[in-house]
DNA sequence: CTGAAAGCGCTTACAG
DNA sequence: CTGAAAGCGCTTACAG
């Protein structure tokens, strides 16, 4: 494909630079007979003008960059299929990079962005990030910033969550009406928003519900892997904790409390009923399979274009922009890990 | 942050913007000292050269596009993963793209590449994919391509598979030596290069341990689905086509199929023997765990990035560059799927 | 060793 | 309705 310029046009028409380039940008003063000229010829050699000289007049670059903590989660993957998707309908493509739960990685990426003067930033915070200085970097330069699922309260922007101690709440209160008082929680690490409102949802429902609360109850996964399942059931079993249910803070601590338990002949559900959390594919496939709640990324990456295609929209128009916090949503999805004893 | 321009840099120090952009590039007629200089207080307020502005010169733009055919794959996700980071560490972004199986969507892709400017497209062909004339544009245009996992032997680029024929056969082998003779191959469509080369690593281990083939004991799997792996073992049941031992082209179909065989009072492994394809993170978490062959995605990256570099390289001091295949190894996961009879 | 100038491919205010 | 010209932020051939 031969890569045209304004001046190939022109030339090839017998036209300005200037009226090849208005007649594309749909200006007024061009005649129709001309514009459709242009229209008729441009279509037919594929020809678009250069994104990186436009640039240095518009600003803009039709990139997006998406900043992330981990790529390997499913969650994050149906995030970034679902932006990417609705990206390229309206014309922008999208960069990712991936910050894996560090600071420094994330502070970076960010001016690496900004150096490529995207058009927008999507970034779900790291498990290591405690300032929050870089983003307000990214709002000095006016560039849209939308923070998803793993948010700060404390910066102004627009943000797409789900509401975890509400979906939690659920998660816990399912397997209280499945006969469980004797209710575990494995928890995600101290600090991340989502994994303290998941504790909170969790300890809502025992309340709720008139169950005590038991610290000795509720560890703490924060790598939020298998492997720390594995080695939190075990320390429940060590401790002699009386359990008859689980809920973890994701599908794959779940998982591994679900392996370690069942080695030590225990039956899931009647003995122990487990549930996790986000609805990983994965999660479909265990045996039994695992209840779980479902966290739709897809919706959520949706969501998270549109609000910057808002925003960008209004500062086009040199509009207010209200910043808002989307809640998402959730759904339980019960299979066999969490069912009543027999 | 406030983004800088080589004009401010220039002011700042009373220099020429020309002296900074040398001095920047390092090129040899600059004094040490109006070196430091530079590269000290452009290192102080975190200037970068426009990469965009840049670009009309130097005709980098320092992306990278890949273009995928299904970004719900974890064996793309482990590939992408390693692309990104690699990619990095060099100064490169990467720009991610979704052909969802569609020959229209990759050549829609390629040429917003192409218009992109990018210095480079790694891409692995869909599967609705026959006409290989956009790849014959990269290539006109200079811009090197890389083709990975799902290739093409008729397009002259670098590219990087593994040797899925060898893995097929290791992966029969590997039921034959557990002393099954009526092993089914559930294949992936008729068209894909990989599909057409795990079938005949499965067809030459029959051969090679003379086992008649039988072609009832192959199914056609196309979407390569937990779906399509129940429904091959249904026809084999329905069929009652005698059996001990399935290959499955990938390891969703193999669960599929364990799936609807236990749920059909089949032991396995006892009374059918099975090992997927690609070793997914899900693949240890079935019971019985899958055996499987492990597809390392995560080389691929890392030799696709390398293979770029080295192109992009031999361009620059107008060298000759020798495309080659590359062929990465695999290696058998055996689980509990796949054990002998007891 | 330093810098003035041209030019990459666009967009847009301005002139006619 | 059309087009000449300026300028975005760089790089680099050229002059001194």
């Amino acid at each position: 494909m031969k890569i045209f310029t304004l001046k190939d046009v022109a030339s090839h028409l017998k036209l300005s630079i200037t009226t090849v380039s208005k007649a594309l940008k749909n200006y007024p003063d061009v005649s129709p007979k001309t514009k459709k000229r242009v229209l008729d010829y441009v279509e037919s050699i594929n020809f678009k003008p250069n994104t990186h000289a436009a640039f240095l007049r518009t600003r803009e670059t039709k990139l997006l960059g998406i900043v992330i903590p981990n790529l390997s989660h499913y969650f994050f993957n149906n995030v970034i299929k679902a932006i990417i998707d609705d990206a390229q309908k309206h014309g922008y493509m999208v960069v990712i990079l991936n910050s894996r739960e560090s600071y420094e990685k994330e502070v970076s990426h960010v001016h690496s962005l900004l150096h490529q003067n995207v058009d927008g930033i999507f970034l779900s915070i790291a498990q290591d990030t405690n300032s929050f200085e870089h983003f307000n970097e990214i709002i000095e330069t006016k560039t849209p910033l939308i923070l998803f699922d793993k948010i700060s309260k404390l910066v102004s922007c627009s943000k797409v969550v789900i509401d975890d101690r509400k979906a939690a709440f659920k998660a816990t209160e399912h397997l209280i009406q499945n006969g469980r008082t004797k209710i575990a929680h494995f928890r995600g690490a101290l600090k991340p928003q989502i994994a303290i409102d998941r504790f909170l949802g969790y300890r809502d429902a025992l309340e709720h519900y008139g169950i005590p609360f038991d610290k000795n109850r509720v560890l703490i996964c924060d790598q939020g892997d298998e492997v720390s399942g594995r080695q939190a059931a075990k320390t429940l079993m060590k401790n002699k904790v009386e359990v008859d249910g689980i809920f973890a803070v994701t599908d794959l601590t779940a998982i591994g409390a679900m392996g370690y338990l069942e080695q030590h002949h225990y039956k899931i559900p009647d003995d122990i009923a487990i549930i996790g959390f986000s609805n990983w594919q994965i999660s479909g496939f265990t045996k039994p399979a695992l209840s779980t709640v479902n966290q739709p990324g897809d919706l959520i990456g949706k969501k998270v274009l549109q609000l910057f295609l808002q925003e960008k929209e209004a500062q086009k128009r040199n509009q207010p922009f209200e910043y808002e916090t989307h809640v998402i949503p959730t759904e339980l999805v019960i299979r066999a890990s969490s069912g009543a004893p027999k």
